[in-house]
RNA sequence: GUGACCGUAGCUCAGUCGGUAGAGCACCAGAUUGUGGCUCUGGGUGUCGCGGGUUCGAGUCCCGUCGGUCACCCCA
């Protein structure tokens, strides 16, 4: 009994980072005002047909026909669901539009380093605003959410790229336009494939790899200025970097791209994303115009990249012993009393407090054992001392008398003092 | 889709020449009937990934298959 090849099954200790980097995600995204939605996981299969004919995304596709005839998919990305969604919510929303979403996305692929067939990834999009300053707000939330994660600039780049400083430079060369897309696969290769093979493809589209080459190594960057001086003001400038052989793959990106990676490059990116302009007026058949931004950050490289980095895991660490299985263990010294015992548990857990308790009479001894290995903060033991009971403070091995009926409120204080000592 | 390496307990692994399964950690119980991290004692929790073949006998050798890791491919 296994789980298909590529997907996992995640038990609660391997939970916790995911529960660590969701909450940095939507925290980080709210405070940039940004709102959450969700869209279906399963969607018709044409949705990502339409954008991207002929396109090889299909054979990486979950995709099959459902009991009532349908093809349909398994959402390999957000974008295109989005779309649909602005395309009939755009024309009466405020803009811009600032939505975020978690979720989970499927890609029939052979598994590697960084790569599963289920993945968690954050999506964060602004839509009705052409101006880099829009890009620049997207760029700088990604950071901020890397920050938060205890990345420094030592730790990680943002390569920061154009698809229309590529038009540019195919219209300076006077390159016809219908060659961009194969321009685009080569330079997209430059880091993987061999120099000779890069060249050999320049030749034989007529394209002069002097020139190519001396384009990548002095960027234009008049066409990135606002988007920098922007980047700058937000704090950000030492996280970025001008490379224009970042083009990503996707057909629909217009203007704008960007890809985050690990300085030391042991990982494929961390992050992605870019402006696509044109891809709602393509899915409304022309009916909308509507320019966006987007950005995705996948769960699987960010999470192996914060265990793998001290400074990172040790933040890491810190967020978790906030964040408690088990605050109160209490322990039931006296079966009798079992009855009171679980009202003060209730009463406890009205007031925000995770309290687990033996559910069948055990010894003291193995009740504080288990206090201990559940990590709780605190036992409380009930017993023939009843109403008053004795709050332990595990870490210190320090016990206090207290009165049952004043409980929540006076455990309240305790804590507060405890974290002003 | 192609290739390389690897599959033995929950985890990390040992298992000789082919002779029917073992260690540490973890877990459970007790030593200890109201106080936890140490110690001691007891407990194996297993479809040796699965199927077939060779053999008197297979964890071990052979074939197939499934799964894992990594690379290629591709990258949303």
């Amino acid at each position: 009994m296994h789980p298909l090849p590529g997907f996992r099954d995640i038990y609660p200790e391997d939970f916790a980072i995911r529960r660590y980097i969701f909450h940095t995600w939507r925290t980080s995204a709210r405070l940039f005002a940004f709102r959450e939605y969700e869209a279906p996981t399963l969607e018709p299969a044409s949705l990502y047909e339409k954008k991207n004919s002929g396109s090889e995304i299909l054979e990486q596709l979950y995709r099959f026909t459902d009991r009532g005839g349908r093809e349909v998919a398994l959402r390999p990305e957000l974008t295109p669901s989005l779309t649909r969604m602005l395309i009939s919510h755009a024309p009466s929303a405020r803009k811009p539009i600032r939505w975020f979403n978690i979720g989970n996305f499927f890609r029939y692929e052979r598994q590697q380093k960084g790569r599963l067939r289920e993945f968690s990834q954050f999506n964060a999009d602004i839509a009705g605003e052409s101006s880099p300053t829009a890009d620049a707000e997207l760029i700088a939330l990604a950071i901020h959410i890397l920050r938060s994660l205890g990345f420094t600039p030592s730790d990680i780049v943002v390569r920061l790229s154009s698809r229309s400083a590529w038009l540019d430079f195919t219209n300076a060369q006077n390159i016809p336009q219908n060659l961009l897309p194969e321009l685009l696969s080569i330079v997209d290769k430059i880091e993987r494939d061999p120099p000779e093979v890069i060249q050999h493809r320049l030749i034989q589209l007529g394209i002069s790899p002097e020139a190519l080459y001396q384009f990548i190594n002095s960027p234009p960057e008049d066409a990135f200025s606002t988007l920098l001086s922007e980047l700058t003001a937000y704090g950000c400038s030492d996280f970025i970097q001008l490379d224009l052989r970042i083009v990503r793959g996707l057909a629909y990106y217009t203007g704008t791209v960007f890809e985050i990676f690990d300085r030391q490059r042991s990982y494929r990116a961390i992050a992605g994303g870019g402006r696509y302009d044109t891809l709602a007026h393509t899915l409304s058949d022309g009916s909308l115009h509507l320019p966006a931004v987007g950005l995705g950050m996948g769960d699987v490289v960010l999470s192996n990249l914060i265990l793998q980095t001290p400074h990172t895991l040790q933040k890491f660490h810190d967020w978790l012993s906030n964040d408690l299985d088990v605050e109160i263990y209490l322990i039931l010294a006296e079966p009798s009393l079992r009855p009171q015992a679980i009202s003060l548990v209730s009463q406890l857990r009205s007031s925000g407090y995770r309290v687990e308790f033996p559910l069948t009479t055990t010894k003291v001894a193995k009740q504080f054992a288990s206090a201990e290995a559940a990590g709780a903060r605190f036992a409380l033991l009930v017993g023939s001392e009843w109403p008053r009971v004795k709050l332990k403070i595990l870490a210190q091995r320090k016990e206090i008398e207290l009165d049952s009926q004043s409980l929540p409120q006076s455990l309240n204080q305790i804590i507060q003092n405890l974290k002003t000592t």
